[in-house]
RNA sequence: GCCCUGAUGGCGGAAUUGGUAGACGCGCUGGACUCAAAAUCCAGUGGCCUUUAAAGCCGUGCGGGUUCGAUUCCCGCUUGGGGCACCA
């Protein structure tokens, strides 16, 4: 019988659905293990041989912790909110919703051909309302809690109030923006609306003015991490800075919680990295400048981590943005400071980046240096930021290349405080050298100034010292039909949640999926976008939202009453193995911990990260293949011959090509201009050349993964997939190695079958051929857990070199086990081959025995300096003596041996290499 | 500019912790089977020198170092990929 891989995955894929093979049911008697990948967008293109290389990595770990007796929770389903889908949706008035579940049911089908051990049951689609209650629940959550910094934890909004009700504002340590500050009795007399405005400086999800990322193009504000150089990520449209009101989440209250935890997860150094310079932590003091600007009298604080430079201040910056410019602008400099901030606002993030063209404006007004007492003017520039620190500094041009930029280009002195420092052609922004000129810090480093200057400020009551962090909070809104809609309302315009039992707050019907004419979010054209007779919110919420806590709704996917139930979430608690893309290292990983967290704080998870141990798979490329056409004529040269001609480069579509030769008639057949085209060969074919560049349709080089199921068959796919290299590493589709893989499947079909007899008996294994299998096994065991698929497929290969020809069950039951987790449809028709009425998904994974001693060898005892140290098993062929002379006649160093210690000795045949000791 | 990563045959990639570099697969070459082809099987395959073989020499991006021994550890570069970037 041959290996019909067709009938055999239609047939084990048809029942693996139908007895439900893959349910996870919560059970604590077994040990559980929380198997996830990162949900899919559900685009119009389908997936490629690309996305599912996460998926097989992950499924092959999944199958391998069921047969090792775990619980196994390995769910999937669709991020399905997003920008796409509205476009269309904006173009062809098409209903999104149409789109994305055309899109998910191809998913779905794409999926199910590669026999993934998704348990379905458990599905979830961030679009379907009965997900997203949960979203708003979340969100409602957020807005009626606030941060206590002395607890280091978020809180009910209520004991805010109370804490307020007692004592002020001045009752609590919270993290807010910019609250005014108010006795007991004050909060007590103000009004609903007053109360309202200023619990919003606090809550965990808040409305409030900042500088955001406008988009004008999309018609929607962007989060930081949604922008990529000053363009928008989808799309790449130019973005702006603009002030605006906007829903946002307090993610910077949990910055430090965020990077501390970092050190707990085991998640890769280069990820971790990522997230630390997003966060940004960075040590330095906050230093009050007294200011004057006609007449009036300020004290202004900034931020600085070198403040051992105060002595070297020649001048203060203020950003554009800031609150202070309009200040500290003396009237003699108005007009000046109007027509710079006009020319700031004008530009695009991207030109402000680009351009690093050195502007600014005087405001007429001067600081006093605190330490010095020396006057400094106070200028605007657009190189300081109003979102980091105070949006003011103190600036010193000798010790920071931007200060100096600034310095030289308005001609403001320059004063060098290190020792030997040359300040003429650029600044010294090293932290080493001896102070000068700097008063009390003269002569100490620049490593023990810093603590000295900061101690000083301290003291004198001048600042004091502070962690600043770089991560922002995250702008929650945005003006888009297809996203959750927010559960608010607005009650003589005070902003007010939707009762939880009114959850969750669908989309309205609209005729058209554009903004409004005036600009307003497309919700402001739904007819009656109102709740208890009040408007309710027109933005809706970002894509990140309903991806933040998916991985808790697995758990539970149809509790009605909770996001999960307290059962369901003690026995999941978190995800075990989470397998994706690094593109979200900054964004949706960034958000889910902090949604994580904030979850934990409030009670409703055991958990305070989400995602223990973490496997950025890579991108798997395209391999674009070429023709060169002679200029000016329809005659195309092999890539061998092309350098005699002037040519161009076209792509071709991969499909008529195979190990780079081109199919001459499909070519012709491709497209009408080509119909006649004639072909320059190389002996007698035509050589394509190749470039390996992002799969994608416009290069031609797009494999749908179901051809390769289709020729190759499903396990193919999967064992060549891991074969190809290491899941973490990036790396072009070849379809080159694909036979041999496939040549696997069928040999090892072969050990079962021949043209028509079932092979398999019951004789006893030899030694060696044990000795085969328990290699394999050991090998297979410790590859999966290192995630080193490729070898682990490898092994397979060689065992069955070694087996060849043997069809005793004793060996071949094993290895059908081995082999499921990798290629389930092939293992489990051979499993019930041997006459098993069960999935092999359950089989107990094979127990390593070291099954054999090193064949033809003689144990030598090996003695130093007239003693026996150890004794070495060695090959027969050689004597004791050549042993004892070759270890004589080594080095001492490598002759030494430690009690307790286990010792290899290297033997090329004939003498001895070295001696390793291990401890 | 800063941070993280990688660099090994014609190709994808192996090498446990510093111990015979190139496993496994592809490709290529030769052979078997066949009227022939496909499929399958067997053998060879880093480079140089050599008629062949044996033996030898050189070889893990480059230059140094540590070590009996370095793809592996250290220092300094070159270069591919990714991230951050007026963050004071």
């Amino acid at each position: 019988m041959d290996y019909d891989f067709v009938a055999i995955e239609k047939k084990w894929q048809r029942k693996w659905a139908e007895e439900k093979t893959f349910k996870a049911v919560e059970d604590p008697s077994k040990p559980k293990f929380y198997v996830l990948d990162m949900f899919p967008y559900p685009s119009g293109a389908g997936l490629h041989v690309g996305h599912p290389l996460g998926y097989i990595a992950s499924d092959i770990f999944a199958r391998y912790k069921r047969l090792c007796g775990f619980n196994v929770l390995h769910p999937m389903g669709y991020d399905a909110f997003g920008l796409p889908a509205e476009q269309y949706a904006i173009q062809t008035g098409q209903h999104p919703e149409k789109t994305t579940s055309v899109n998910v049911a191809r998913y779905r089908s794409q999926l199910d051909r590669i026999g993934f051990s998704f348990d379905w049951d458990r599905e979830v689609r961030t679009c379907d309302p009965a997900y997203f209650k949960w979203t708003q629940w979340a969100f409602l959550k957020m807005f009626g809690s606030w941060y206590d910094k002395a607890l280091d934890k978020a809180r009910p909004i209520e004991e805010l109030e109370e804490a307020f009700a007692k004592g002020g504002s001045a009752a609590v340590d919270a993290a807010c923006n910019d609250a005014p500050s108010f006795t007991a009795s004050e909060w007590l007399s103000f009004s609903e609306k007053e109360k309202s405005d200023i619990l919003m400086h606090y809550r965990i999800a808040y409305q409030g003015e900042s500088t955001v990322n406008w988009c004008p193009a999309l018609g929607t504000v962007l989060a930081n991490d949604e922008v990529k150089d000053g363009y928008s990520e989808r799309g790449g449209h130019p973005v702006f800075q603009k002030k605006m009101t906007q829903w946002q989440l307090r993610v910077s209250a949990y910055a430090g919680r965020l990077l501390d935890s970092l050190d707990a997860i085991d998640w890769s150094d280069s990820l971790k990295e990522m997230q630390r310079n997003w966060i940004g932590r960075s040590e330095g003091a906050e230093m009050v400048f007294k200011v004057e600007c006609d007449g009036a009298q300020y004290d202004m604080t900034i931020f600085t981590t070198r403040a051992d430079t105060v002595f070297g201040v020649t001048f203060m910056v203020l950003a554009p943005e800031s609150e202070w410019v309009e200040k500290l602008t003396a009237a003699s400099e108005k007009d000046a400071v109007a027509a710079y901030l006009e020319s700031v606002k004008k530009k695009t993030e991207r030109e402000r980046i680009a351009g690093k063209a050195v502007t600014g404006v005087f405001t007429g007004s001067y600081a006093t240096n605190p330490l010095t007492g020396k006057k400094v003017p106070v200028w605007v520039s657009e190189y300081v930021l109003s979102g980091y620190g105070t949006g003011a500094i103190m600036a010193v041009p000798a010790h920071d290349s931007r200060d100096y930029a600034f310095a030289r280009k308005f001609n403001l002195p320059i004063i060098p405080l290190i020792e030997g420092a040359d300040v003429s052609e650029s600044s010294f922004d090293a932290k080493e050298g001896t102070m000068v000129n700097s008063g009390f810090l003269d002569g100490l480093s620049v490593k023990e100034a810093i603590p000295a200057a900061i101690d000083y400020i301290e003291a004198h009551g001048i600042g004091r010292r502070k962690v600043n962090y770089r991560i922002r909070d995250a702008i929650f809104s945005r003006q888009r039909y297809w996203g959750e809609p927010f559960p608010i309302y607005y009650k003589d315009g005070i902003p007010t949640p939707v009762p939880f039992d009114k959850l969750p707050v669908t989309l309205p019907e609209i005729d058209k999926y554009a903004p409004t004419e005036s600009g307003e979010p497309p919700l402001a054209r739904a007819k009656d976008w109102t709740f208890d007779g009040w408007p309710l919110e027109t933005s809706t919420m970002p894509g990140f939202a309903g991806s933040s806590a998916y991985y808790l709704r697995y758990m539970d996917p149809h509790n009605d009453e909770t996001l999960v139930s307290p059962e369901a979430d003690k026995y999941w608690r978190s995800v075990d193995l989470y397998v994706g893309g690094t593109e979200h290292a900054t964004g949706h990983l960034i958000y889910s911990r902090f949604w994580d967290k904030f979850l934990f704080d409030l009670g409703y998870v055991v958990e305070d990260e989400p995602f223990r141990k973490l496997v950025n798979q890579g991108m798997i490329q395209g391999r674009s293949s070429f023709v060169y056409r002679i200029v000016g004529t329809n005659k195309f040269v092999s890539v061998g011959l092309k350098d005699s001609y002037e040519t161009t480069e076209i792509h071709v579509d991969i499909s008529l090509v195979r190990n780079d030769r081109l199919d001459l008639d499909g070519f012709r057949a491709w497209r009408p201009e080509f119909a006649d085209a004639e072909f320059i060969l190389e002996d007698g074919e035509y050589v394509c050349g190749y470039a390996v560049e992002k799969m994608s349709k416009s290069m031609y080089n797009v494999v749908n993964p179901d051809d390769v199921c289709e020729t190759y068959g499903a396990d193919t796919l999967r064992l060549y997939e891991m074969f190809l290299g290491p899941v973490e590493q990036s790396k072009p589709w070849d379809t080159k190695g694909i036979d041999g893989v496939h040549r696997f499947l069928r040999k090892f079909w072969r050990l079962f079958w021949d043209r028509e007899n079932f092979l398999v008996n019951d004789e006893e294994p030899t030694k060696a051929e044990l000795k085969a299998l328990h290699v394999l096994i050991g090998k297979v065991r410790t590859d999966i857990e290192a995630f080193s698929f490729n070898t682990a497929v490898s092994a397979f290969m060689i065992a069955l070199g070694e087996l060849q020809g043997c069809s005793k069950r004793a060996v071949l039951e094993p290895l059908v086990i081995l082999l499921s987790p990798f290629a389930p449809h092939i293992a489990e028709e051979l499993w019930h081959q041997l006459g098993h009425e069960t999935s092999v998904t359950y089989a107990p994974f094979p127990e390593y025995v070291q099954a054999y001693t090193v064949e033809d060898s003689v144990t030598y005892p090996v003695s130093f300096n007239g003693k026996t140290r150890f004794t070495v098993d060695l090959p027969k062929s050689l004597s004791r003596e050549d042993v004892e002379a070759s270890v004589r006649a080594l080095p001492d160093t490598a002759k030494w041996v430690g009690a307790g210690s286990i010792v290899k000795v290297i033997v090329v045949p004939g003498r001895i290499v070295n001696i390793v000791v291990k401890q």
